[in-house]
Order: C-alpha cells, then structure tokens, then sequence
DNA sequence: AGCACGCCGACT
DNA sequence: GTCGGCGTGCTC
C-alpha cells in the first residue's frame, strides 16, 4: 500500500493571523495528532513550539518543512475550550495562537490526564443563564449555597476575584466550610500553577478560587462561574487578547452550558442595563436596597485654605474615632508628596523626558514618572530658567501621611499605596485587629471591604480627582467606590467626602437605581457605551509624523466601511516612554460585523514601523 | 514576537 | 575602509 503524506496546520503564540504548514513525518503518525497539541517545528532560523490547529492528507501549496517532534502526548484542550480560543481569537481579534496560548500558557509537556470519575453528558436541552446578584450582606451565604448545589451534583464551581489580595477571605471560608478547593493566581510558580491545573483537569477539586485566567479552569464538569466583584476594571486583561473576564465566562458557560453569576452590590452600568433589559436575570437579597446617602459631604469652598486637606468637620470625626480606639482611613486617589514641581518664575513644570507629563515630586527630593516609572533628583534650580522659586503644586499620599503626623503627633499613622510594598492589604486587618494602626493613609489599594468594615471613619481628601480622571466612566467608578464603602461600613461609623463640586449627581441621588438611570441618559446622549460598542486601534511609534499618517491611512481605510468613528487623534496621553500615541475609535449600534471591518483594516496594515494594536471593548481610552 | 538583512554615520 | 545603530520584512 502506497504510503500517503500528512500535513498539519500550526498556529503560532506570535500576531500573525495565519496558519504555517508542516510535513507530519510518518514516525509520529502512529499517534494521533489532536488539535491543540503543541509540536516543535523550525520556523525561520529557529525552532517553536506551535499548536496543532488542523490536519490534511492533500499537499498544501510551497515549500514545506518538517514537524521536528511532538511536544504534548496529547491535547490539553477540550473540544469546548479550544472552540473558546476560536471566539477570543475572533471577538478579541487576536491570532488563534495567541488565544490557545492565553487558555494553556504552561511550558511543560502535556499527557493525557483522566479524570477521576466520568463527568455526566450534558443537558444541552436547557439553556443556563446569567444573573446579576446582588447579595447585601449575604455574599457568602450564596457563595456557599452554589458550591453545596453543585457538590451533590457532582460538579465543579469556579469562583473568580479581582485581584490576589482578595483570595485570603476565601481561602479562610473554603477552609472553614470543609471545601475541597484550589488557589490559582500569578504569584504561583509555574509549576505550582501547572500542578493546580493538572489537579482541576482530574476533578480533584470541588471549587477553584483565583484570579483571571483562572476561567480557563479545565475541570470536567463545570456547574457553574461566579464573578465577585464584577464591575472591576481588573477583569480586563492588559496585554493581547484584551478579553474581558465576564465576557469570556459567559461565553464558555454558553458552549459548556452552566450558570454565570455576576456577583456584586455596584454592578457596572453595562450589566446594570443588560439586567435592566432582561439579557441577564437579577438575584436580589432583601436587605439589598438600603439607600447610597450614608456620607457626609464637606464642601471644601467654604473651608479655611489651611483646611483643604484636613476639613474640620473631618478633624473632629478623626478625634472622635481615635477616643473610641477605632482605626481611621484615609483616601487619597495619587501616591507621591506633590502632584508637580512649577517654577513661579517661567511657569514651566518639571516634566518626564519619555512621556512628556508632570513628573511627580516624591519624599527624599525624588522625581518620579507615574506613567513610566522614570525617576531624577529634583532639581534645585529650574532647568529651564535657572530661577529658584520651584512650587510644589497638589498632593499625594506621603503629604498627607507628614500632615497627619503633623496634626495627630500620638497617632500611630501608616502610608499604603504602590511605594509602599512592605505589607499587603490583606495583612492590614490583622495589623488594626492587634490595634497596631491608628490612621491609615492609602490609595485605591486599600479600598478592600475587610479595611473598610474595620473602620471608625473613611474619608475620601479630594473626590473631585477621581470625577475628573480623562475617562468617559470616571463618574460611575467614583460611585462604585462610594457604594462599596457606605455598604462596607459598620453602623457606627462614617464616611466623610471632601470635593469643591458638592452638588455633583453622584452624590446628590438618593438611590442606586436613580444613580445608574441619570448616568444611563448622559450615555444616551453622548453615544458612549452601553449604547454603543466601542473598539480601538491604538497605533505607537517613535516618529510622531509616522504615527500619525499611518492613522490617517488607517481612517481612510475605515472610511471606506461606512462606519462611524472618533478621531484619529493623539491619545490624552500623547507620549508614553518615548513613544507618541494615536487612536481610532470605532463606534456601532450593534448592526454592522466590526470583528470582519478589523480583519479586513488590519489585513493591509499590518506592515510598517508603526505598532497596531486593537482594543474590543476598552475600558480606559489614555 | 524574533531574527536576518540592509543601509547610513563615526571610529581604528 | 568596517563596526554597529535600528528600520523593514519574513517566517510553512
């Protein structure tokens, strides 16, 4: 019998759409080849590991060279997750490679692991849903409720969080409720990761608790995703496939057919209006609908100048909670001592070599760059007029922590933000359990419902920083943060906000639900999201006049689409770490297919020295 | 994303 | 002359 020839399609970790063909030699033919297993081919002068992502026994076209060996045994994806891969790579706009490698990122090879018992055929007759939950108080006991229901089922529950500082709380109530549970975040080694990974493929595990990519969890039945905290913006990944957690679950519970529950007390406005339409069903607890009014606002116009960071009403709720031996906390939304360093005498401000914003003035006579990191002495005189009148304009969180010290010299103070990485939020509350802290200053690091509920007071110094943040969703954030601490509070205690804008919307409305309808309408009106969706070319180079015509060139290409578009325009951070920034914002009212306009754009756009990056639903437009 | 190849400036 | 800077383009 004639010997046929295989050929296997190999998709890359790399921004390259396309797939490359190799020649299968027939000594690994013996094995089946399954998609989604990784082999070694050379590719140019090296040799990668790739996935599998097709097979043929026709030639394909060109020169062809031969698959070196095979990495996996076997595939490490499922038929669903390797269809996930298909969407992200499709929505999100990314090479399939790049998505597979986002799904099953481990360098070590895979063989085939079986699960300890035969997971039950779905019931592909029912459709599961989503909901939007809104616990009060009784997160946990609907946590815990989902897991036994799922338990007698014989099915797997994956329970996600924003950050890595969130999993102690959890890992605390797993432990006490008996679960069989595993953690799975980034701080992990690789090979504590792959063997978490490896124990969830099994079904060792009834419950699963992480953070991000832990959606991509290979247990073999799931019953469902809970997403805690739903409307953090940590939920979006930063480096390409730009997916969105929620996004990406309830899609795999779509193809996998189990239950997203988007867990939260502040939803984002999105899912609020998707719960609003029906898309997605609410789960209300009782004590849910308590009023947002529980703050006192001080209006910082009519404080004495030498008042503006600590107001007296805010002095006195200070003392106040001191006597009663509980902890204060204290919002400031920027780290540093002073916003920037202006000299009285030209005028200019002291700004970053790479990125052209103010560098901010630190303790210790340092100059950092919070866009890029970038840091110089602070300069004595003023470089550019040698005058010797350098002010020191705004403030951040070591001013603040010095003023505090300054105004309560018995208080013991802490100073938490990203400067300050000798402690984890999530040892704080023991910290102020041991009453080993008075006043803590921070940034929004420490806006953790366990700080918060362990409080006298929480002030926020400046509200208006966070109103006036260059993003479309500033306003919603800021009453996120007011909703979540006025809900974290114990009765006793207080919220005070500081702002030179007191009769700002947010908060003057009396309820959640007039909160997110008056934001609603301003989106109406201004055609922002949830109205429309959003999708943005960010292009970045180091010659400006470069940047810009290939955004030019760009916008024609999409003028040709007949759809509509904001800009291209440098981005409101123009230049970051040497490299000038424009974008292109497409915006659609759900008619057109703007995943094939991208393909289509990007196809002969590719080329040049300027980087295109898309960005399918952003969340920040700097 | 790498890596090679190619075209310009400043050095032995 | 030639070493090396990075801009450009290709990888089955």
């Amino acid at each position: 019998m004639r010997e046929t020839k295989t050929y296997v399609a190999v998709a890359f970790n790399l921004p390259v759409e396309k797939f490359f063909w190799y020649i299968l030699p027939s000594r690994f033919k013996r094995r089946l080849i399954k998609r989604g297993q990784r082999v070694v081919v050379p590719f140019g002068s090296r040799q990668i590991l790739g996935f599998v992502v097709e097979e043929s026994s026709r030639r394909p076209q060109g020169e062809l060279k031969e698959v070196r060996d095979l990495f996996d045994r076997s595939s490490p994806f499922s038929e669903t997750l390797f269809q996930l891969a298909r969407w992200i790579s499709d929505y999100y706009s990314c090479s399939l490679g790049q998505a597979l490698h986002s799904i099953f990122p481990f360098s070590f090879p895979y063989k085939e692991e079986k699960p300890l018992f035969n997971p039950p055929s779905r019931d592909s007759l029912k459709r599961e849903e989503v909901y939007l939950v809104k616990p009060g108080k009784n997160k946990f006991d609907f946590i815990l409720s989902v897991i036994k229901d799922n338990k007698e089922l014989q099915k797997q529950v994956i329970i996600l969080v924003p950050e890595i500082s969130l999993l102690a709380t959890f890992q605390e109530k797993l432990e006490r409720w008996k679960v069989k549970a595993g953690i799975f975040h980034s701080r992990l080694s690789p090979k504590q990761r792959y063997y978490c990974w490896l124990a969830m493929k099994k079904g060792e595990f009834d419950v699963a608790v992480g953070t991000r990519s832990l959606v991509f969890a290979p247990f073999p039945d799931i019953g469902s995703i809970l997403i805690d905290e739903e409307e953090s913006t940590d939920y979006k990944q930063k480096e390409t496939p730009k997916y969105n957690v929620c996004q990406v679950a309830i899609k795999r519970g779509e193809l996998e057919n189990f239950p997203v529950y988007l867990v939260t007390n502040s939803p984002s406005l999105e899912s609020w209006y998707r719960a609003k339409k029906k898309i997605y069903r609410t789960i209300t607890f009782s004590n849910n609908e308590k009023e947002i009014s529980s703050f006192k606002v001080v209006d910082l116009k009519k404080e004495k100048k030498e008042n503006r960071i600590f107001s007296s009403i805010l002095r006195e709720e200070m003392k106040k909670a001191l006597k009663r031996k509980l902890p204060v906390l204290l919002f400031v939304p920027r780290r540093g001592y002073a916003n920037f360093l202006l000299c009285d005498d030209c005028g200019e401000v002291i700004r970053c070599p790479n990125c052209n914003t103010g560098l901010s003035f630190h303790i210790r006579g340092e100059m950092v760059c919070h866009l890029c990191g970038f840091r110089e002495k602070a300069p004595k005189v003023c470089p550019f007029c040698g005058g010797r009148n350098l002010k020191k304009v705004g403030w951040g969180t070591q001013r603040v922590e010095l003023e505090t010290r300054r105004i309560f010299p018995e208080a013991r103070v802490e100073r938490f933000d990203f400067d300050t990485f000798k402690s984890s939020p999530h040892l704080i509350p023991s910290k102020i359990r041991e009453e080993k802290i008075d006043i803590l200053v921070g940034t929004q690091l420490l806006m953790k419902e366990e700080i918060i509920s362990v409080s006298g007071v929480v002030a926020i110094i400046l509200l208006d920083v966070l109103l006036n943040l260059p993003d479309f969703r500033a306003t919603e954030h800021a009453f996120q943060l007011l909703n979540k601490i006025s809900r974290s509070l114990n009765k006793n205690s207080s919220l005070i906000v500081q702002t030179y804008n007191p009769s700002h919307y947010v908060l003057s409305t009396k309820t959640c639900e007039d909160f997110y309808l008056k934001e609603l309408e301003i989106r109406k009106t201004l055609r922002y999201p949830p109205f429309q969706r959003w999708i943005r070319f960010l292009l970045e180079g180091r010659v400006k006049s470069k940047v810009k015509d290939r955004s030019e060139e760009i916008a024609r290409e999409i003028r040709k689409e007949n759809i509509d578009f904001l800009g291209p325009s440098p981005c409101p951070f123009s230049r970051i770490k040497g490299k000038y920034r424009y974008h292109i914002i497409l915006r659609d009212d759900g008619l057109s297919d703007l995943q094939q306009i991208i393909k289509r754009v990007n196809l002969g756009m590719m080329k040049g020295s300027v980087k295109v990056g898309v960005d399918v639903d952003p969340l920040f437009i700097v």
